[in-house]
DNA sequence: GTTTGACTTAAACCTGAGTTCAAGTCGTAT
DNA sequence: ATACGACTTGAACTCAGGTTTAAGTCAAAC
């Protein structure tokens, strides 16, 4: 029923001061205190602290994340405003996941660079002739190879 | 063909000074100088700049990729480790993007528990009667009507 | 009854990733 | 020939997000 802030670090996979430094922020204004002035977390914060873990690993500034929480605090008068702006971060959220697939397209395209180069032993396969540095055309080549290819994985990954 | 510090942060969507900065942290040992001793970028740096937004986009650190870019200046030799490395980091960001799909899975839940609020009037109907604490089966219920929809957005997004 | 271990605070410190500043150097346009 | 704008440097500064330290409180175990 009741935890101290070390029980709650350990179930959150954190530590007692980033805790005790989120409360200094504003993000636990939920948490009861004993008599001897120990924070006392009960059950129902974990739903908080889900929520300020969501947030966090979603890149939500710390304050911002206060911000959220007290909302949650001012009942049911705020509801329409939390909807509002959890739906603004899924968008961010989407756009950064979309980011994220863009990078590793990217960085698929470097291996398969590097994989072909491995296997000719050189990188000079790649630039343009006479030269040192690589020809313009490699990324639409291998755009086109992976248009044929079943997988990309297939394309990419060295299997020695 | 050749390119001065202001052009190429243009093209890169950055500044000056952060450029300076990511020279300064051994990012770009391959950019020329001209006589005056201004920074003389090449068509071929591009390249390399394409690959540290990747990586910086990525979340990799600077240090990180300045270790990278060195060994790209290396030669053939390294040509194993920079394939090596590139797979590593397609395993890492892998992971971040199911992380952030993850983040967004609990935003949404979140989502329809405010939806729901809204439409109710009230966050109470998800509380355990006789408390001001969240029913612990909310999610599971959450997780059963999603079960049921065609689509998630039908059942998390207020159409007003 | 004192030691131990977990807690409390404020304040100082740290790291990463830039940003800003001061003082100076060029090449070109007027 | 001088003013302008874009460049150069090193050093100081900022900001977020913690982490560490010092000094103290308290309950339970021995």
């Amino acid at each position: 029923m009741n935890y101290s802030i070390g029980e709650v670090a350990e179930k959150m996979g954190t530590n007692t001061s980033t805790l005790r430094y989120y409360d200094k922020k504003g993000l636990l204004p939920f948490v009861d205190r004993d008599t001897a002035g120990r924070r006392k977390f009960k059950d129902n914060d974990f739903n908080f602290l889900e929520v300020i873990d969501c947030l966090k690993k979603s890149g939500v500034p710390i304050k911002d994340i206060g911000k959220f929480i007290n909302l949650c605090l001012q009942g049911d008068g705020t509801l329409q405003e939390r909807y509002d702006y959890l739906d603004k971060e899924e968008n961010v959220l989407e756009k950064k996941v979309q980011e994220m697939q863009d990078q590793l397209d990217f960085l698929r395209f470097k291996k398969w660079y590097y994989k072909t180069s491995v296997e000719a032993g050189t990188e000079t396969i790649h630039f343009t002739p006479g030269t040192n540095f690589v020809d313009p055309g490699t990324h639409n080549q291998y755009r086109a190879k992976l248009k044929q290819a079943k997988n990309v994985h297939d394309l990419i990954n060295l299997k020695n």
